[in-house]
DNA sequence: CATTGTGAAGCAATTCACAGCG
DNA sequence: CGCTGTGAATTGCTTCACAATG
């Protein structure tokens, strides 16, 4: 026992970042009933290389059979002790517009290991009705310890001139893992987590290689050759 | 002219990536009249570090004076042009559940450069009804070139099992830059952008660190060091 | 003379290629 | 024998540090 390499060893960001696909695939691999795959498999049904997925599973212990493969469940019982997912994380979301509703109401929530416990906006026609049966509250009760059960991560879904001090307010009443939704960049203290997730961000990346194709194909002598 | 860079040099994926960073904080800047920002000033509000941003722009052209800084309007500009914001992206949006609505009506998305052209259901109960004006159309429309106008860009709002079967008919209707907020992997022939936003995978990679930190922070003792 | 733009150094991630092993 | 696990090679990104310059 305690021989966990996951919570042990350094696992490289761009590993984390793609365990959660990983896990994902062989999922659903379990629910169809295949007992095993190979990294030639896997790494095909993900999109990666399969000396990528082989390094990448690497760091998180030895858990493949050499000459057969991986045993598909074992494999995402792993990964998901590596990515914390056997524990319970409470999560509160602020923000009920569109997105926040769509947030909560949003099935890949309830992926094991997430849960919403609580709807925070300020919003007096927003207050007190209830999204998938949790009643909207306003931010200031987040405070109170007696009102709110506790709260690992904290989903931001304001319009961005709010952002910051709704982010303060998760900060202050400490909450460290944040997803931000929120076009603004967030400043937090040292030991907080910010990921952000932007749909504008996106579709500037989408516009810059659609530009390059369009050029590439279009009219090719639009620049001068040197 | 025809001298831009941008167009004709190799720009870094993680540089293009940054770039709608920057040019959103330089927008705010230019609401705010500021007029000229140094590298350090504006790395600062961008969360980077200076050398990483002026190394950034350095791949678009050379845009700076030296001994000032960057003139925020040109800058801002620039940066619009490498992205390709100065052209017209049509979006056209499939799946109109809680996300795509949430999308249809997000302010963000009326950023400089996108326009929402389509909105695609197949669901009966959905077809006809307005979002920001546009009426929800089935899908099978898109591939009648009399009733779409052109679109540049597909947005997948659907849930993860019609993820696939959607982006092959966008592939087929000609669309070549696809954002995918379904949890799936989609196979697209080369040549076909896509990105992929995905709730699960973010919350999964804070957790992962939550967990690292609980550990760290907490029960220091669990693993028995060597 | 403050600040940019950039070679060179340092780091991190990916890919290769094969030894190790069930 | 086939496939995993991993050192070594490679590629790409970040940071440093300073020469170039308006």
């Amino acid at each position: 026992m305690s021989a966990d390499p996951a919570l042990r060893r350094e696992i490289p960001d761009a590993t984390v970042a793609r365990l959660p696909e990983y896990l994902r695939t062989l999922s659903r691999l379990a629910e169809d009933g295949v007992p095993s795959v190979s990294s030639e498999e896997l790494a095909a049904a993900v999109g990666v290389r399969s000396a990528q997925l082989r390094k990448d599973l690497s760091h998180l212990g030895s858990y493949g059979v050499r000459g057969v493969g991986y045993d598909v469940e074992t494999l995402a019982l792993e990964i998901s002790r590596a990515l914390g997912l056997t524990e319970d994380w409470p999560v509160a979301i602020v923000g009920m517009g569109n997105l926040g509703h769509a947030l909560a109401s949003y099935s890949g929530f309830v992926t094991k290991g997430f849960r919403i416990v609580a709807l925070f906006d300020d919003d007096p026609a927003l207050v007190g009705e209830r999204v998938v049966d949790i009643a909207i509250r306003p931010l200031s009760e987040l405070d109170d310890k007696h009102a709110v059960d506790p709260i690992s991560i904290g989903v931001i879904a304001t319009p961005a001139p709010a952002a910051q001090a709704v982010c303060d307010r998760l900060v202050g009443a400490g909450i460290s893992s944040i997803l931000n939704f929120a076009p603004a960049v967030l400043a937090v203290p040292e030991g907080v987590d910010v990921r952000r997730v932007d749909l504008s961000t996106e579709l500037q990346i989408l516009a810059f290689h659609a530009q390059r194709k369009a050029l590439a194909a279009g009219h090719l002598g639009a620049a001068v050759l040197s």
